[in-house]
DNA sequence: TTGAAAGCGCTAACAT
DNA sequence: ATGTTAGCGCTTTCAA
């Protein structure tokens, strides 16, 4: 009853083995299963059927101690619990892990905080990945520094000054025009533009998509409703302030943390949503997800992100061409903030 | 200008390196290193010391392979997208992961839907982890099948009839018993009791604690308000319809979907909860979540099931002696449900 | 206490 | 087209 030949002792053939119960040489088996080099399609075929029949796996981990690869992806997620409370992330990784388990790689995890990326340290110290995905933008992120004093190749879901980061996002310029239309077409006369650092170049697609949507609509906007530059809580308030007083019945808001102030500085002011005054904003992170009341956003899809980004570091690690800025479909989420 | 050689060309020594660079062997580096193996206090501190002035990282893959080991923790996670919307998960993970990263291991994660554990299958194939947590019981589980299958050591967040498989979870006897001892001294006189299969352990545990409350209150419970073994839709109904003839006060749910199941049957029947009854059940799943009215249940903190979880998994990897039975804490989530 | 050597399972020159 | 031989970086007998 033990020892059944044709028993499922499965998985434990190694590529010795099968070179022996055939009579060749390793390196032939290796080439064959590998794909790589030429063999007679003779050889060929009887290396394949004898290694399915012997149920032959074979050992990643040996395959990468030989090419000094893990066939790992490191996947950074946030490790604050409240982050955890949209569903962003999970989908996130789900893309991900669909994306590179096709390539045949894996996914290896860690989470870290804004200013703490020791576990990634770790993975890295530990060689366990070819290439990292971060799933978040973080202002001066050690994670980055980390990646890049050890050159591996990663890619940021998200946005990033630092042009010298392969990031991926949506399309913001053709997302903020959709959303300017959207807002024409509602009646909105006046709108205003708040954006953030100018040097940033999402903000310059948000503001060329805005450009865009009027030239489009042949109708022509205020220049003295565009902020841009604008840092802190206080230069916000300061916009809003003013955009009140010029009279205009709509905010475009370039992200969530201005969106964010923009709300509290309106309600200060007593300025109702949406009946006084109309916003809209941006994001990918989940400040706004739970705001009362809604508020009109572009949204990234959280799953295609993922794939992208995996896509895109499996590119960078295999040195395939690849293009660097990549436009992601967005969709725009109407919420009562514009109604 | 290039070459300096107090450079950080870091993490690029080997073992081997170190060994020459002392002119000793590899094996007593590594003996060193592992400490494994008798070594001269001299020796020792030489070695270490190298070492550290080399930079000395021990390639993990290299280890593993020499030990056929990978040091990685497989974590499966639920594939669904809906599932994503409770923080549970990613709690559970920041759990697992930090546990783990303290013992030098690392976590591989795969998405599985509860019909389909291939990316799980993939990486078992590719002997990528030494052990793998679940991180949701689903009736029949193939990810379960195929860990058994491989023997590869695994734990289940959750509870499961299936009595050989490791499980983490709260412990239903005490959290029964003082989510019974709340609605008594909240004046329930006549609470119900809905359980499911009889011969899940996890149903006479809760029957115990339900108990106990009683016996610690003095009062008497009335044995015909006791449901036990309710399976399918229509068996709560049934047991919801008599119990409010029996004119009872309060509903103790056994699990979510009995709960979900019992208030249907009530506004069915249109009794309000909490005015006409008061409701409570357990759960760990996301199904009663965002139920309005919010349920009273027994939470348990995923952060700690995670932490629980990964320990144990790692215990069972290297055959210490562990606690099969985990009781883990848990909390009394009152809501308005009960009020 | 330490060293030599074999081996983990695979790949990749270098031969033939 | 295939075989031979070294490794990859570490652990682990077996000797010394």
């Amino acid at each position: 009853m033990s020892f059944l030949p044709n028993e499922k002792n499965a998985s434990k053939a190694s590529l010795d083995d099968v070179a022996k119960a055939l009579g060749v040489s390793k390196s032939t088996v290796s080439r064959v299963l590998s794909g790589k080099g030429r063999i007679s399609e003779e050889t060929r075929n009887k290396v394949m059927q004898c290694a399915a029949e012997m149920n032959y796996q074979p050992n990643v981990i040996a395959r990468g101690l030989a090419q000094s690869k893990t066939f790992n992806i490191g996947v950074v997620l946030p490790y604050e619990k409240d982050l955890g409370e949209i569903p962003f992330f999970q989908n996130c990784l789900t893309g991900i892990c669909e994306t590179v388990s096709s390539m045949d790689y894996d996914v290896v995890v860690a989470m870290a905080a804004a200013d703490d990326a020791s576990q990634l340290e770790r993975i890295i110290r530990n060689r366990k990945v070819d290439g990292v995905i971060l799933t978040r933008s973080v202002i001066n992120d050690p994670a980055v520094r980390l990646l890049k004093e050890n050159s591996i190749p990663f890619v940021l879901i998200g946005s990033t000054s630092d042009d010298s980061v392969v990031q991926i996002d949506i399309d913001h310029e053709s997302a903020c025009s959709e959303l300017t239309a959207y807002l024409l077409s509602r009646g909105c006369s006046r709108t205003a533009l708040l954006l953030g650092n100018k040097s940033h170049n999402v903000n310059l697609s948000r503001y060329n998509g805005f450009v865009n949507a009027y030239e489009q609509s042949g109708k022509a906007f205020d220049a003295a409703l565009i902020y841009d530059n604008l840092s802190g809580r206080r230069a916000v308030e300061l916009a809003v302030g003013e955009i009140i007083n010029k009279g205009c019945d709509c905010i475009i808001c370039g992200d969530d943390y201005i969106c964010v102030r923009a709300l509290s500085a309106l309600k200060e002011k007593q300025i109702a949503v949406p009946e006084k005054i109309k916003i809209a904003s941006f994001y990918n992170s989940p400040i706004l997800q739970s705001y009362t009341p809604p508020i009109t956003a572009v949204n990234a899809d959280p799953f295609e992100l993922g794939e992208t980004a995996a896509r895109t570091v499996l590119s960078l690690i295999n040195d395939e061409d690849f293009c660097k800025d990549v436009f992601l479909s967005y969709e725009l989420s109407i919420k009562k903030s514009t109604l």
